[in-house]
RNA sequence: GGUCCCGUAGCUCAGUCGGAUAGAGCGUUCGCCUCCUAAGUGAAAGGCCGGUGGUUCGAAUCCACCCGGGAUCACCA
């Protein structure tokens, strides 16, 4: 029996005791993990729930232990209980039966449900995450979304469900316009001149999303003293818009070149994508007026005939209130009729929702090293055959805490097109930034002025040039980490360290994001994010490393874990072994390790991979202390060697899964 | 002005729809490698959970107000 089905008996029991007794519906049923283990291994708080609830039906006031008292009999029978505990105001504290919950998950997969991405029953979501845009090199804060993002979509997949990963590109705003007049006006290059300059930057060993950056920057100092290029700005962006001329084709190269920067930089942290839809297809396959027919039709947007917003077609926001300076409904077409950028969102997460009625045409964009494939939207026809995408049945979008509100009105407005899927369809993954302290801004070579200085935090600016570049950050990291394993093995060859290395350093990344919740902003801070010590996705890497090697060696002592499984399997009584560990760590250790599951399932409710990547963290101290406390090798008795290296394969399976679906992987030595 | 987020140990952060002695890491101090990898580990010190009221048998958690910090509220993109 697994822990899932242990607590879905549990909470069966509680629920028919209480409405036996009480006559009451616990529909929810709380279950939690004692602070220790003494506790016992899952305790419910149902007795003050229920103390709650009779009063509010009845008036009459019960004591919550009196309750509990009186539930303990009805978890007492369930099979693999060994005992029911009513400890502090009223908890019911259930022990399992330990050695028979061991025998029966010496072997259980700790991430059971798999699914076939080819399966067109299973439920399909849609993550959006990247959506850098295509004019410079990606920074940390885009890492954070990116790694957030994929964390989400592999913790999806954990929980049994098909998903996409998009990353949206926007292609034709004025981002990719300021590097465009960069190129054209600031360098006077033409498209063969930009090509051949990607040639050399290719020959020197940097690359070209680089040169955009520092071009980007130099482009809005430009600006500030001259005029008459923010004027070629606005020719250069209605260029791109219309498509089809010579600026346009320019601006795709760049936009291009640098979603393949972005892409490869992503890659090495192990980020993956399915498809990437442009603006520049949605513009020209006229995806907003296929919404604005069907908005107006259901009469989710009107035409204001006149006052502030006269000639505007706009959605109308009961719930939102209106302030002096602000007005509550949110236009979506303006005056001179052109549509605003939340209203080309609308038609977008229509399309991703399968309800805007057309679809893009695609291209193979690129073949991972494995045969995975990325597509990419094209005005062309189609060139292969592809999976049918979009048409998700709930859309995760990965967007910074400052789109909250254009978030909310795209929610608000496929909602109104759509009441059957309602609001919940659209999932805002919203994520603090993540921000620089302002010595490490000095540390980069930015001058600060006094006020700045102040600050708790400055916020990164691709405007500025002001970031810490992704590559960089990763660079720092492998040199670091490749010190390192030069230091502790240096007589593996040097390919293998460099493996080595870059396994740690995508870590050492991914895990200085996650351990962050979504709502704190990260104030970036180079020693922590290159620390390799403390809790820290090396320190998670390193236990399972230790617990692999025990299994490297257990042919040294004339040990397998097929035979271990089988001596645990039979043994009638695990008790003395179990019940006799002084520090009753063997047991924190396997209980612990069977928890991955409804973590995961915990972590994709609450939209939240720091649940997670804490997990991990915990299950990584446990098995170090686990691997302090007892010589598992070299233990002489039979049946306890057997246990521990049971409990040993248990949590390190459990942890290389959980490392896997937050994108870190374990090294064969470190 | 409206809305949202944050305020917990010297620092950076967790804290499971309100519950058991508020937990980690870093930093500090003192320990642990004849033994499965010391990127590890044991111990100590360190807290009016921003403030004041309220709800409750019970509040870091919920409510109200206040104080600090941040974001956001375009016919921009």
């Amino acid at each position: 029996m697994t822990i899932t089905e242990i607590v879905e008996l549990l909470k069966a029991a509680l629920r028919s005791a209480a409405s036996e007794k009480y006559g009451i519906d616990l529909d929810q049923i709380v279950v939690e993990t004692p602070p220790k283990t003494e506790f016992g291994d899952f305790a419910f708080p149902a007795a003050f729930e229920l103390a709650k609830l009779i009063k509010q039906a009845t008036g009459e006031k019960q004591n919550p232990r009196a309750i509990a008292e009186s539930l303990r009999s009805c978890l007492e029978p369930v099979e693999i209980v060994s005992k029911v505990d009513v400890a502090g105001a009223g908890y019911l504290n259930v022990f399992v039966d330990r050695g028979k919950f061991l025998a029966d998950n010496l072997t259980a997969d700790p991430l059971p449900n798999t699914v076939d991405p080819t399966d067109e029953t299973a439920v399909k979501v849609c993550v959006e995450h990247t959506s850098v845009n295509p004019n410079k090199a990606a920074h940390i804060g885009h890492v954070r979304n990116s790694v957030l993002g994929d964390t989400f979509h592999r913790i999806l997949k954990a929980t049994g469900k098909r998903v996409e990963v998009q990353n949206y590109i926007d292609n034709t705003g004025v981002q990719v316009a300021d590097v465009v007049v960069g190129f054209m006006y600031l360098e006077g290059r033409d498209l063969g001149s930009i090509k051949a300059l990607d040639a050399e930057l290719a020959a020197a060993g940097t690359s070209f999303d680089y040169y955009c950056w520092d071009l980007y920057a130099k482009v809005g100092q430009a600006y500030q003293s001259d005029e008459a290029l923010k004027a070629k700005r606005a020719n250069v962006l209605h260029l791109i818009e219309a498509g089809d001329n010579a600026t346009a084709e320019l601006a795709d190269y760049v936009a291009t070149r640098n979603v393949q920067c972005i892409t490869d930089t992503m890659e090495r942290l192990g980020i993956r994508y399915d498809l990437l839809p442009r603006e520049s297809e949605i513009l020209h396959l006229h995806f907003w007026d296929k919404a604005f027919e069907q908005m107006k039709q259901l009469g989710v947007i009107h035409y204001e005939p006149e006052g502030k917003h006269a000639g505007c077609w706009v959605m109308p926001w009961e719930s939102h209130t209106a302030s002096d300076d602000h007005e509550a409904d949110k236009i979506l077409v303006r005056s001179n009729g052109t549509v605003t950028y939340t209203g080309k969102d609308i038609a977008y997460q229509m399309w991703k929702l399968g309800i805007l009625g057309l679809d893009f045409n695609y291209r193979l964009f690129h073949t991972y090293a494995d045969g995975k494939q990325i597509w990419i939207t094209t005005p062309n026809p189609d060139d292969h055959q592809h999976t049918h995408f979009g048409g998700g049945e709930t859309i995760y979008n990965v967007i910074d805490t400052r789109q909250s509100y254009p978030q909310e009105v795209v929610k608000k407005g496929v909602a109104a097109i759509s009441p059957e899927r309602g609001e919940k369809a659209s999932v805002h993954l919203a994520y603090e930034m993540v921000a620089l302290s302002p010595a490490a801004a000095e540390e980069l070579g930015f001058e600060l002025s006094d006020e700045d200085r102040k600050r708790p935090f400055i916020e990164m600016s691709g405007r500025k040039g002001l970031g810490v570049k992704a590559d960089d950050l990763i660079d720092r990291l492998e040199a670091n980490a490749l010190a390192e394993v030069e230091s502790r093995h240096a007589d593996l060859p040097s390919d293998q360290k460099v493996r080595i290395a870059h396994q740690l350093a995508v870590g050492a990344l991914r895990y200085f994001l996650l351990k962050f919740t979504r709502n704190t902003v990260i104030v970036f801070d180079f020693k922590e994010a290159l620390s390799f010590e403390g809790e820290t996705g090396c320190f998670c890497q390193y236990s399972a490393v230790r617990a692999n090697s025990i299994f490297r060696k257990l042919g040294d002592i004339g040990e397998t874990l097929e035979d271990c499984r089988k001596r645990v399997a039979e043994a009638g009584s695990l008790d003395e072994i179990i019940s006799a560990d002084p520090a009753s760590d063997i047991w924190s250790m396997a209980i612990l390790a069977s928890r991955l599951e409804e973590t995961v399932r915990q972590a994709a409710a609450a939209n939240e991979p720091a649940i997670l990547a804490k997990y991990a963290f915990s299950l990584a101290k446990a098995f170090n202390l686990f691997y302090h406390n007892h010589k598992i090798l070299s233990e002489t008795d039979e049946l306890k060697r057997s246990v521990l290296v049971t409990v040993a394969d248990m949590a390190r399976r459990s942890l290389t899964a959980a490392l896997e679906t937050l994108g870190i992987e374990v090294p064969e030595k470190m």
